[in-house]
DNA sequence: AACTATTATGTTATATTATAACATTCATTT
DNA sequence: AAATGAATGTTATAATATAACATAATAGTT
């Protein structure tokens, strides 16, 4: 795990962020929720479901996995963490609000995830999909290789 | 589910297709291994691991979780199917040997899987990923929406 | 053929990831 | 305060996947 890249926005920051965007929507991030955001934001690579719940437990004895995937549900559906299918875990948003047909460089040494936004990217895609007369809905592009601190 | 766009190849034509690769690397494609990659290759949507289980007990009741997994390892490992990340789910390749950086179309409404390969989205994803200074190993992309059929 | 090494399969157990279903609590509106 | 809906608590279980060790089949080697 080499120098920090992803926090370019600090913790504080991306709480606030989120707690705009949750007044613009008239949804609640709440205590539980942060607490997972902040959990999730911590880390500088991914998150595991359950490795999330073993943090709360510490906190909160009573926590069980239910506890862990309505807000990880939650978070997702609001843009603020994005689930990494490849490897079953999460990541915090780096641009919630913004993003749109975002892809992940997941690095295999430090596992680092950084996640990138292309509209080149975006478009080939589309162009692609169309050509193949497919009305994309979701586009899941992760991909693994070694990044440049680990190269 | 609509028409048959995967059956262009028929399951005997892959059968046979996957003996010569298997043969010409010097490793067994296993009486249950093939049949692994049959119950792959008639469904025409992807088949999750239980179900393909579910299926090999039929036959021989003592068909276990390492059984089918172990198969399916083989299979993916010498491409003759794929696993659909966002899915859990494995779908036969549609041309083992000539593909490299594959991605699929997954039509939500009928279930189908079609798998694409195109020059431009690789040379795209590998020029994105060198502009992050990424050496990229290995590419997720899967593609959610609705196909044409379904339209 | 007997021996050996390797690969594949069988078997038992368990780990990991995720959701269903129902009860309770909390916040908001009336 | 009562009613409503949203969030959380709780119990149970479903779905996905692997570890570890035992046995069997296969392919060379003597
Ligand atoms: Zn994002
Ligand atoms: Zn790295
Ligand atoms: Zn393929
Ligand atoms: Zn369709």
């Amino acid at each position: 795990m080499s120098t920090c890249k992803n926090h370019k926005i600090s913790i504080d920051e991306a709480l606030k962020k989120a707690e705009i965007i949750c007044n613009k929507k008239g949804v609640k991030l709440t205590k539980l929720r942060q607490k997972v955001l902040t959990l999730i934001l911590k880390n500088h690579g991914y998150v595991k479901a359950y490795d999330l719940l073993n943090d709360l437990k510490k906190n909160d004895a009573s926590a069980k996995p239910p506890t862990v995937y309505r807000s990880l549900d939650f978070l997702m559906e609001h843009g603020f963490i994005h689930k990494i299918q490849s490897l079953n875990a999460f990541v915090g948003c780096s641009h919630p609000d913004e993003h749109e047909d975002c892809y992940f460089l997941i690095c295999k040494e430090c596992k680092n995830i950084e996640e990138c936004c292309s509209n080149t990217v975006k478009k080939v895609l589309t162009s692609t999909s169309g050509k193949n007369n497919f009305s994309p809905n979701q586009v899941t592009l992760e991909i693994t290789g070694i990044c440049q601190d680990c190269s």
